[in-house]
DNA sequence: CTGAATCCGCGGGGATACTG
DNA sequence: CAGTATCCCCGCGGATTCAG
């Protein structure tokens, strides 16, 4: 992701390729369907497991765990249990993870406003 | 992603549904790292089949053709054939493509800012 | 150089069942 | 309700080959 070009010893050029690897980790991580679709639905409410299920259409009981541990390692989202019974888990974005938020913002208010045109733009090329 | 709530005729009710899986669908295609890195390596800049493949580090030949023609039929990306021999082919973002590239500038700009943040957050994590 | 097609292995991801 | 574990299959995606 756009490495710099820059002078320095050997050991700056060594962190700055770990910072990049790192970098290009986490954007793996974050540039996934389900995980984006997951920030953009916590949004500014804590919800808890099942309201996140049912609010992103289509996601798996696995697929959510296995992503909500992610962004959890990533600091991306606060998990915070009430040791009631049953359970009862909350999940909330933490400020890294609003941040990311609003970039996710972003790309929904693209895929809105060039609905029109990417359905022209299909048509045409399936023709 | 976000219906909102409102009242009409039944006709407009099933345009809105088809409105949002059209979304969906885009947000699907749009949402994986190969995607999103083509996108945001093509930046301003036009560049060749061949260029695009060493510019995306770990990118297999079939990924970006297939991503190409996907960003392609969505009509991001404009794909222009020079008939010369060897064939000299030059893929350029369209102006949806910029506008989601903005949005992608902004998730690497993130990604830079919170690296710090995720790096401790995964140690604590792993411990 | 660009791209389509084919083969194939591995893992993503769904379904289900079981704990706390 | 929330989470883990197991099974299992389909398809993603890499490697390779052939064509233009």
């Amino acid at each position: 992701m756009v490495t710099k070009q820059f002078k320095g010893s050997p050991e700056e050029a060594a962190d700055l390729r770990r910072a990049d690897s790192l970098a290009r980790e986490i954007f793996s991580d974050v540039a996934n369907k389900w995980a984006l679709l997951i920030i953009e639905t916590l949004g500014e409410r804590t919800l808890r497991f099942t309201e996140l299920r049912n609010g992103i259409e289509g996601i798996s009981h696995k697929m959510l765990t296995q992503n909500l541990r992610m962004l959890e390692r990533n600091g991306l989202v606060e998990r915070s249990v009430h040791p009631t019974v049953p359970p009862r888990v909350e999940y909330t974005l933490t400020e890294p993870g609003r941040g990311l938020r609003a970039t996710v913002d972003g790309m929904c208010d693209w895929t809105h406003r060039y609905l029109g045109h990417i359905e022209a733009a299909r048509d045409l090329f399936d023709a």
